[in-house]
DNA sequence: CAAAATCTAATTGTATGCAATTTAATTTTG
DNA sequence: CAAAATTAAATTGCATACAATTAGATTTTG
């Protein structure tokens, strides 16, 4: 006989459908393969993309920014950038200012891709307005909690 | 000189802080990170704790239903459970109703681990407490967005 | 019933993530 | 100023994810 969880049941907080995390990870995972379809054709992937997007905003930056931006550290980023270095989307250096510091910058053909991005947002909207809900304010919710979360596993400073 | 991009920018939907995604993402990379701190006196992973909260529910599934709980497939699946047999938690074999499905099973130590796992929730609600958001909305909102995206990336039915 | 279609896992190859360590450069200190 | 501490990337090793393919079993069909 296999017993069912109930509210008072010391098992109920197990339950998978019970979990928050469960919720966000596979809403990650679902949106992340919804960004997958859209962005194959820009050559990009999802991580690629968020890198661009801090690209498209300040054409260079050091990785160190980069990181603290998109909240990773060197050992993804590093294979990362790499991997956009070959596809010619950004070229590395080092900084003469700081010679521990790389900077990245975007190429021409980097800097070019922004404008087959432009409509991506709209894209993703779209697929994500189905659910109806008010993703502004989701947006602020999920900032908020990683927030309390706390950003980085870095030590703080 | 660098542009600001502001509301009327066609720039401005490309800014990584009004991305939706990197807060979901960023967010759930953060939570993991939580998680990780929590589940490693029990030597679990974050992926391996939602495959064995299905577990304690059901001591016996096949991997396909195990995938439809999780949202994963195969690819991923196989090798997590791989591991979390070398760990001596779950046992794998072939379903003799049906030879091409695969049977995962709690062993002992895997059905005793859920005693040291009950107060994972609340330490991990305790992490979250701090956003003060209405946690239990949250999810909802996540669960209606994930439902939006769409589940997996097989087809459907 | 036999061939075709379908289904389930496993496998292969690529791309994240992250902890821990290493290396080189810079800053701080005694 | 020289040793110690700190900093920034890179590297190593491990664990997800997922698309695409493969292999074997079962079901459907002609």
């Amino acid at each position: 006989m296999t017993t069912r969880a109930t509210d008072s049941d010391p098992d109920a907080n197990l339950l998978l459908s019970r979990q928050l995390c469960f919720a966000l990870h596979s809403t990650t995972l679902a949106l992340g393969r919804v960004y997958a379809r859209v962005l194959a054709p820009l050559g990009l992937t999802y991580t690629q993309y968020l890198a661009m997007l801090v690209l498209w905003e300040t054409d260079t930056v050091p990785v160190k920014r980069l990181g603290a931006r998109l909240m990773l550290d060197s050992g993804t980023l590093t294979p990362l950038l790499k991997r956009m270095e070959t596809a010619g989307l950004v070229a590395r250096r080092r900084d003469p200012e700081d010679e521990r510091r790389v900077l990245v910058t975007l190429t021409q053909a980097g800097a070019a891709l922004k404008e087959q991005a432009r409509d991506v947002p709209l894209q993703i909207a779209g697929a994500c307005r189905a659910s109806g809900l008010d993703l502004r304010a989701l947006k602020t919710d999920l900032e908020a909690l990683r927030s309390a979360l706390g950003g980085t596993s870095a030590p703080p400073q």
